[in-house]
DNA sequence: GTGAAAGCGCTAACAT
DNA sequence: ATGTTAGCGCTTTCAC
């Protein structure tokens, strides 16, 4: 193998069918790992031919004429938050098994640019998306649906869910369990912090401590609930200072997500409050740091590798299904059950340290 | 707008020429942003019919033709280590700032697999590649180069610096702060955890280490280093648990990744050794869980989200030097000064809590 | 078994 | 100002 031209010529299919005395067709019967007929001569001289140019079929012009691209989109809404990793890295997983490659796009921040994210990838022809994002509107998913592009909803999904698929953790549950386990502790004024409530994880997940406080001692005070617009540190942090800040501060909190939490604790550590004793904190999401000693973060687990899975696997499932000419299946809602993970900051004995034998990457 | 067309075939430029009462030619002219003489009449009837059909251009066609994708691909190591994450966010950052699309690829733990992962980006014509992940050899990183791919490395290079465009953070200099630090606590048996050593980092990170020991105190003892294969919070417990079970323990270790050092933290508090007053930790990368009450890990920050914006940079310059027919410039290295963040672990005073007013995120 | 020809959907000269 | 033509590099009938 080696250069044969200059540098600016590329080395096409038509190269190789001429060093390798064949035409141009014979050469991608081979190449395309088809079922055809092709002597063993011509195949012997056709691989020669290729190691010889090196030559590098050129995808984007056999994904024009073939109608696919073996590619799809990965859309997050921030890289930065470890959830998201977590989901991709299943993603991943599942599409690399399946020969697919990611075209991945984060809106970091900007949710309106999630239409503009999915538009560009639409245009670059993958063949399908997944979408750990969502905040368009139910309208705007449909029409993406309708259009014919597949989609399947990560970790977020839309009110109606006979739209589109969706994979989720269930959050109602989850957040029944992490107030519930709170107030069998003890405790009576459980606060909520509630993440942005145009995210449908997070709207469940106030809806579910809201549902289990009234069943249990009617409505909470209005101050118990603090709304804050981002799920990041430094609005958790904000959030625990309005409620320790309170004529009666609570006595323990569910935090909408664990990033959030890392703030809570932040703030505690500040001003000196204690962890659970003078303030006890159940979060939601599982991001690894929780397992640290030092942290022991109590939270529900919201599985997102595993999310991320399924919808991998959901989605290729489809994608295949409309090229083989099979019927799609209608949408469905796939829901993981959600399970709390008692560590130390809700108030249980946990001073045994971590077990050994797992990571975090797993 | 609305589908005019029963589902399967797709609307093209074609049809908008149709429907506009233009050529096609025209079409692309307008869409196509350049410059041209087209009558604000024609142009008008060219966007009725463009949302009238709900056209969106296909970039594969229009990419096949330009020659050029205007997409870099992303290799890295794991999506699992936090601190590839934070350097995405960086390239995705400038890269989407320069109307790019990236196209996505981890090796996860097969690093055998990386070639394989850039030749299918290679083939699906991306403009160029950040590699976060090289393990590959001169060789084959010189055959990548030469075949005309811009290429930049990203926190990994190689020993020859004149391959290709590299940007890492100076390990050598953040060791030795490191080893120097631990020494200057009163630490006689400063030991090292150390990485993988064909990856450049982790290689140089112990040669640093090696280095400043000898210079402050002769050869330390054999088995003050421990090797392990992967960079993971189990093989950071094992290799603590090997360093304390030695007949005379160290009192300090310089653990080479913060991940390592997760593990170390918590086979640590499995044993009761107290840190830093049994065993002082000083690792590197700087993940954000460092910062939390509770761990307070002293590190060296690697600089990642840092490492990706310059890696980026560098790779769109390069890229758009090349379209505008621009002089190649030589490959060059570029090295971010380390710096330590002293906490807690290394036996620093750090009771007080974490500032506020930062984000993990940035 | 193999090749010629006709595109895939678009852009870019070159005419007009 | 706009249209015609000739591809980009590949796959895929359909003849031979």
């Amino acid at each position: 193998m080696g250069k044969r031209f200059p540098v600016e010529r590329r080395v096409t299919i038509g190269d190789v069918a001429e060093l390798a005395g064949v035409s141009k067709a014979t050469v991608s019967k081979v190449l395309g790992g088809g079922d055809y007929y092709v002597s063993q001569d011509a195949r012997q001289r056709i691989a020669a031919a290729v190691d010889e140019l090196d030559f590098q079929p050129n995808a984007i012009a056999r994904d024009l004429v073939r109608r696919r691209t073996q590619t799809v989109g990965m859309v997050v809404a921030s890289i930065a938050n470890p959830v998201y990793p977590e989901l991709m890295a299943g993603v991943d997983e599942v599409l690399g098994r399946n020969d697919f490659t990611v075209l991945f796009g984060s809106t970091e921040g900007r949710p309106e640019r999630e239409s503009d994210v999915v538009r560009s990838m639409r245009q670059r022809q993958v063949d399908g998306v997944v979408l750990a994002s969502v905040t368009m509107d139910h309208d705007e998913v449909e029409k993406l649906v309708g259009s014919g592009l597949d989609v399947v909803l990560a970790s977020r999904h839309l009110h109606r869910a006979d739209l589109v698929d969706a994979v989720v953790v269930d959050n109602v549950a989850g957040g029944r369990i992490a107030t519930e386990h709170l107030l069998d502790h003890g405790h009576e004024r459980v606060a909520h912090i509630a993440g942005p409530q145009n995210v449908m994880p997070f709207a469940e997940r106030r809806h579910a401590w809201w549902d289990t406080m009234v069943e249990r001692q009617g409505q909470p005070d209005a101050d118990l609930e603090v709304r804050v617009t981002e799920s990041t540190v430094d609005a958790g942090a904000d959030a625990a200072a309005r409620l320790l800040d309170l004529g009666t501060p609570p006595t323990a909190v569910f935090v909408s997500s664990d990033r959030l939490a890392v703030g809570v604790l932040e703030e505690c550590s500040r001003r000196g409050v204690a962890v659970p004793g003078g303030l006890a904190v159940v979060a939601f999401d599982n991001i690894w740091v929780g397992r640290m000693p030092g942290v022991r973060l109590t939270t529900v687990d919201s599985r997102a590798r595993e999310v991320g899975r399924l919808a991998a696997e959901r989605l290729v499932q489809r994608i295949t299904d409309r090229w083989e000419g099979r019927p799609a299946t209608a949408p469905s809602l796939t829901t993981l059950p959600a399970r709390l993970m008692a560590r130390a900051t809700c108030g249980c004995a946990d001073d045994r340290p971590p077990p050994t034998g797992y990571d975090p990457a797993h």
